[in-house]
DNA sequence: AAATCATACAACCAATCAGTTGTACGTCAA
DNA sequence: TTGACGTACAACTGATTGGTTGTATGATTT
């Protein structure tokens, strides 16, 4: 039962890498929606809205909320700021490297400096 | 032939989908690697590791460059942060939303203040 | 020119995906 | 209690995925 780091990026790119999910995703960051709600703004079944929504939710992208007979999901706003940090992590390696070379012109400069003084 | 944003950004996140193209991607921030350089630190064949490279070209998060016979990758920074600026505006849509509800609480409370004096 | 290295790509396979329809179940209104 | 509503889930389908092996092509070395 390894519920590994990788598998919850993995869960969460998936669940993004879907235009309708990213709509879903929008729609419910400003206001908890039902899933009828949702669905009715789609082209296709019922059903599949509601696959779409179960992928969100799997991801830990959105969370349901029992309000009556509804079903109420709103957008997990620390779960998309986890994605972001995700490729700021990967940004910051790169960000790092030009540090490193900036560094080493900068010795060199140091260096050549030094020999023609 | 529409280069939708919407297309680019499901290419983006399918690529970042899977743990292995995660990997080669951290891997090719740092320097360019060849497709050879890259097989060799997975255990599955060169031509699946050649799939996977050819995935985030198509997604546009990395670009090859031809040096000699190798076919050297690295990673397309500006693209991951358009990755990351997809997922910035998702939150600037709830951070607005708090806002307004900020706003709405301290009109109330600016009324009550008002009819307790 | 021949052998080798690095890459690309086609053909195939099992598994997963995104959609469908149909069914079942809990909650609310008459 | 009956019916309608909102949801969940199973079973099916065609398309896509992530992997495989085998073959073809281009650049480098001998």
């Amino acid at each position: 039962m390894e519920a590994l780091l990788a598998d919850r990026a993995d869960a969460m790119f998936h669940a993004l890498a879907d235009r309708t999910r990213r709509d879903i995703l929008r729609r419910v960051m400003t206001e908890g929606l039902s899933v009828s709600d949702l669905a009715s703004g789609y082209d296709m079944s019922f059903a599949a809205v509601q696959k779409h929504v179960a992928v969100l939710e799997r991801a830990g992208l959105i969370s349901k909320q029992r309000v009556g007979r509804e079903q109420r999901a709103r957008a997990e706003v620390d779960a998309i700021r986890s994605v972001s940090a995700l490729l700021d992590e990967l940004e910051e390696q790169w960000r790092s490297r030009v540090q490193r070379i900036d560094d080493l012109l900068a010795a060199e400069e140091l260096e050549s400096n030094r020999s023609t003084r």
